[in-house]
DNA sequence: CCTGGTTGTGTACGGGCGTACACAACCATC
DNA sequence: GATGGTTGTGTACGCCCGTACACAACCAGG
């Protein structure tokens, strides 16, 4: 039967779910097209996770968690001489210039909590930890409303297929931001 | 094989499809599930039809038809002498005082354009829509921008769990609008 | 009344799905 | 090196799916 001591097999199995997520959607999902993606056996999906739902917890978190790091690492955010509304734009430009996949696969994991109540948690931690990082630059008000914009944004990009509007998130984030001081 | 003459099938098809997706979402939608929920036979939700995706443009063209009318049935934004922020507040509170199941149906129609093509112009129509009633009492990118900050707020709540926070969205609103004039 | 065309149905086929479970491989203990 | 517990696999079952298609019901023109 050919066991082999495989170490980061879980971890194999969520980098394939979000290849598979990526190419096919959530809807191309399942035990099957996972474990012929991460080149495991059927059983050993089912084994690592017992439900479909779990396995998305793992991925979206997984996401989070990259996004986090991007954000980190960008020095959009972080140098306080820059415009929090110029230093967000540009982060979200930087984003949008990898083309439509990487934005849509984050999104479609993150829009999955609308359906399945054990994404929620996952889905708030997100929201919460962008907006803790806006917070260090404004009130946590303001910081909410910005996330919440920014998704706006970002959707309308991505249901329409139109194009992503620099200046006007700008100047709409911008409104957002000087609301705060008055 | 008792073919009735049924005028308004197709209707009443979309009718049922709506309450699927209300019910079980669009993953338990299936040309033999809404077929059940209809009462017809199932080659009759394949022949008026061809496809789910169809079936889906039409679903969420209903939607918004729903939704365009409840909107221009509520006062909240014909009267000139309430505020731009504090109508879509409210009509955004009326929404949701109708429980989850309302916003959620509304909004998985609305995000599946994320992955189906097809409804990306339907999404787009409404954006659209709902832009140029608010074009009318400011300008069209101030009024982008509203479409998308109710967007952004409206699935904060769906996506965590929260709760609607009216005066966080007066407040944020607000800020949009009022940036305009500057 | 027949007849040819159109509209709508019932059924059956092949395929992918989640899940269960017997059992192989491995490891620690003696 | 036997043994008992744990970890991981292969396979098979039953279910639901989209689709195709023969054919019933209907309708209009002759």
């Amino acid at each position: 039967m050919a066991r082999r001591y495989d170490p980061g097999r879980r971890e194999r199995i969520i980098d394939a779910a979000l290849r598979v997520v990526a190419r096919e959607g959530i809807a191309g999902l399942s035990h099957r097209t996972v474990a012929a993606e991460a080149d495991v056996p059927l059983g050993s999906t089912t084994y690592h996770f017992a439900s479909l739902d779990e396995l998305l917890v793992a991925a979206l978190r997984r996401c989070n968690e990259n996004f986090a790091r991007t954000v980190r690492e960008s020095d959009c955010l972080a140098d306080p001489g820059v415009p929090l509304a110029g230093g967000l734009t540009r982060l979200l430009e930087e984003w949008f210039a990898g083309g439509r996949g990487p934005a849509e696969l984050e999104y479609e994991l993150y829009l999955a909590a609308l359906r399945r109540p054990a994404l929620r948690a996952v889905a708030a931690e997100w929201a919460d930890d962008l907006g803790a990082l806006l917070a260090s630059r404004t009130d946590p008000a303001t910081a909410r409303a910005l996330v919440a914009l920014l998704d706006g944004i970002s959707l309308q990009v991505l249901l329409t297929g139109g194009e992503f509007d620099a200046a006007y998130t700008r100047e709409m984030l911008g409104r957002i931001v000087d609301g705060a001081g008055r």
